[in-house]
DNA sequence: GTCGCAAGAAACATCGGACGTCTTGCCGCT
DNA sequence: AGCGGCAAGACGTCCGATGTTTCTTGCGAC
């Protein structure tokens, strides 16, 4: 158990025991690290992986607070995990993504507002141009997905549940999906895809909107096992 | 962007791009600090970070390695989140481990190994002495607990799935729920529905794996609708 | 009395060095 | 050849100093 574990597991403690609260300002580095009983470089080290965790949130000349211990803040973490996953890991990532976005889409259909399903609206009649033109603006139709999912996702009622979807969907994953799909034309079934998600969602209907939606995912994975990425499991190999 | 930052983005880089692999070890700290520009502090604190995040190990008077980035380390941190949630978001995080895991079922019922079926059973059966037997040892019930969920998510052939299911059931939400629940003989309760899944997985049927397994989970729930925990929203309640 | 600016204090950011502790592996001894 | 001790290497920890940012406060002009 290293100092900085002292520190990692201290302040989780005091934030559990509801000594520290969300948005709480922390004590000055010189006292806790006095009450915690380390240096202040071990306090510093201990503080700065809460801060990456989305625990902790310093501000030079100001503080250090604890966040709001948002989920949407906690599991951006996760994001970052699911980008280093190798490519061979790829498949396993998406079917989850599978599983959770078409219960996403499933609640997200009895309780989405007319505002959310007008936006929606919007954003596929903007793809709708961005393919009727030429060259299309790929960087833009990678935005309008990422926001299309997350609307949906952000209508669940389950913070977590969108936290997750999000983290999951992360641009770096969409950015190593649409990598190996460009080519086929693919966007303009993903489009069509789209629509029918919308369609659902605006009759209010449950299990349309889930099957619509995975149905809408495996195309992805379908077109993923028709052309594999090329640098199939570059991390998870033996070290030469 | 502060220098920890160019420390994380540095290391995550190279472990993208393939400098770094799996099990290797990294630079020495002050090469390291030089060839990123900051100081062996800075860098340490990035390291560490990581180093919480299970994507580096340090080991004093060795060096630092990057982790075998499996998902099972890498997932390790998101329990850590889970267990700093309040209890007014825990039926949302429940609400996501009941699909996991009913999900983890269905798959489950396709490939699990009849070792493992035995494994599943010999478990059951302790917890069946346990059950007749006063006073009961509850810890132990949990560790059973927790041991036969582990069982069925190791054998759903995803090991996204597999560490996700465990960062949602960790020990501390097993003790969460445990808490408000052993009063009412529910453990019994519980325990059939225990031998419910374990049938399904033996005559390798999904669909019935996965209502048992979700029916299941629900019955935790209703139980915590009914016994709510003392100190409901804790930590999300407006600062004083 | 109020507004604005400047000086100071407070707090985090970063750095460099020194010393302790542990692991590893070489080297000499048996 | 085997064993044991010793030294080098690497991380762990601490300390002090300085830079940077933010907030507060007090003074003076209007």
């Amino acid at each position: 158990m290293s100092r900085t574990d002292d520190v990692v597991n201290g302040v989780k403690r005091m934030i559990l025991e509801g000594e520290l609260r969300p948005g709480e300002r922390l004590p000055i580095e010189k006292d806790l690290a006095e009450t915690l009983g380390v240096s202040r470089g071990s306090l510093r080290e201990g503080v700065r992986a809460l801060t990456i965790l989305g625990i902790l949130d310093t501000r030079q000349g100001d503080g250090t607070y604890v966040t709001s211990l948002d989920l949407s803040r906690l599991l951006a973490p996760m994001g970052f995990v699911v980008d280093l996953q190798g490519d061979g890991q790829f498949q396993h990532v998406h079917a989850i993504r599978r599983m959770l976005e078409g219960e996403s889409a499933r609640l997200a259909a009895s309780r989405i507002t007319d505002e959310a399903l007008g936006e929606a609206k919007t954003l596929l009649d903007e793809a709708e141009r961005i393919l009727d033109k030429t060259p299309q603006e790929h960087e833009r139709i990678i935005e309008i997905d990422i926001a299309f999912h997350r609307i949906i996702a952000a209508h669940t009622g389950n913070p977590v549940l969108a936290g997750m979807v999000e983290a999951l969907a992360s641009r770096t994953v969409r950015e190593r999906l649409w990598r190996s799909l460009r080519e086929d034309g693919v966007d303009r079934r993903t489009h069509g895809e789209h629509i029918a998600i919308l369609r659902a969602l605006r009759a209010h209907d449950p299990e349309s909107a889930r099957i619509r939606m995975t149905n809408h995912l495996l195309g992805v994975e379908d077109s993923l096992l028709d052309h594999p990425l090329e640098s199939d499991k570059p991390l998870t190999g033996p070290i030469d």
